[in-house]
DNA sequence: TAGATTGTTAATCGATTAACAATC
DNA sequence: TAGATTGTTAATCGATTAACAATC
């Protein structure tokens, strides 16, 4: 890995260059900070500082070669290779994640879910749910899977414990209850009622 | 509105502090910023920064009066009053949201959902699904609502437009697209794919 | 050379932590 | 009075912005 860390709020920006870059016409070969600046409302100096964190291949004058660096953020978020990522727990949230399509711009894709309640593999949609006896198998087959906990809080330790015994490294928890797993399994909880309480309680600014 | 403006970061710990306070035993009278700070793994002063924002009726010596800082940080979240979301789009995703019972313990309360592929109303489950006919006539009934748009990205700036004409003045929006509307809305952008790509992206603790 | 643009170094800002003064 | 605990003021840290030097 010779990824250097990376902050959340710089990673959450580099598919947006992307798509603005993407978008500009086949034609323009280069851009400058100041025009992606202006597009996207970012600051000037906030785009140069992502920009030569992924690429740093502009050139005074001239700007930042549009393919180039397009070819360099899709590195930088692996598009050749993307993470794979597995979910426990085929609920509503579930499925929603599997069929959810904004994973790719990211680097990223969900292959399949593991269900405790599906006795036979399901392939009708794009991609397979499968009953969870299954899993331990699957993980043989793939490696370095993320695993996603989608089932309801009481099941999500047990979740948790098959994920760790097969393999996984990290885990994305969106059951409300704290998971205990060996220091090196990398764990991100998931709160979806934060974000709705901040966008209630913000100061509303239309005073 | 009294209340001031309250970090994100703040508000994500508020019901972290209240599910510890009411898991103590009924005879505990006080609580030291020091016993929640070891019981939680926050640090200390950030427990008594957190608690003098939402509460401040410390006494030195003796701690916190462990009711009375329950009963300030349910009104400081409102729960007596809980805020009323609806949702826009029935899709799995929607109607996980609806289903989701992590929302109340932060002043909040998803009411109904809305959908356009609805023909009549929908009330087998606890929350009712209506037709998105039906959104107009809910919200002359209801003040004060906070829009959630699970609607698919092609759909999502009209069905913006139409929470804003109802007169929603706060929009929660799953769709990824940048929606356009007058600039007293509220609107805030949840972006699942990059909460994930930040798991996979942080370097590994286990080198 | 001149000008546009990059990249770097210093300043600002918010959140957290450390040190310490106030108080029951 | 002494000690535990609160609350405040200063230090640290990371992210962003401002000022400026480097370069094509």
């Amino acid at each position: 890995m010779k990824q250097k860390k990376i902050s959340k709020l710089v990673l959450s920006r580099l598919p947006v260059y992307l798509n603005y870059l993407k978008s500009l016409p086949e034609e323009c070969e280069h851009v400058s900070a100041t025009s992606i600046s202006r597009a996207l409302g970012f600051g000037e100096v906030l785009v140069r500082k992502d920009l030569a964190q992924t690429s740093g291949e502009g050139k005074p004058k001239r700007g930042y070669p549009r393919k180039r660096l397009i070819a360099d953020i899709e590195e930088f978020l692996n598009f050749s290779e993307p993470a794979k990522a597995i979910i426990i727990g085929a609920g509503k949230l579930g499925q929603a994640l599997l069929d959810y399509s904004g994973f790719e711009e990211y680097g990223l894709s969900v292959v399949a879910a593991f269900d405790a309640r599906c006795a036979f593999p399901q392939t009708e949609s794009k991609k397979p749910i499968y009953p969870v006896e299954e899993l331990k198998n699957f993980c043989k087959k793939h490696t370095d899977l993320i695993g996603i906990i989608t089932v309801p809080a009481d099941n999500a330790q047990t979740a948790c414990d098959l994920l760790v015994s097969c393999g996984v490294r990290a885990i994305w928890n969106f059951a409300p209850v704290h998971l205990h797993a060996p220091s090196q399994i990398r764990i991100q909880n998931e709160n979806l009622a934060i974000s709705l309480a901040v966008l209630r309680l913000q100061p509303a600014c239309d005073a």
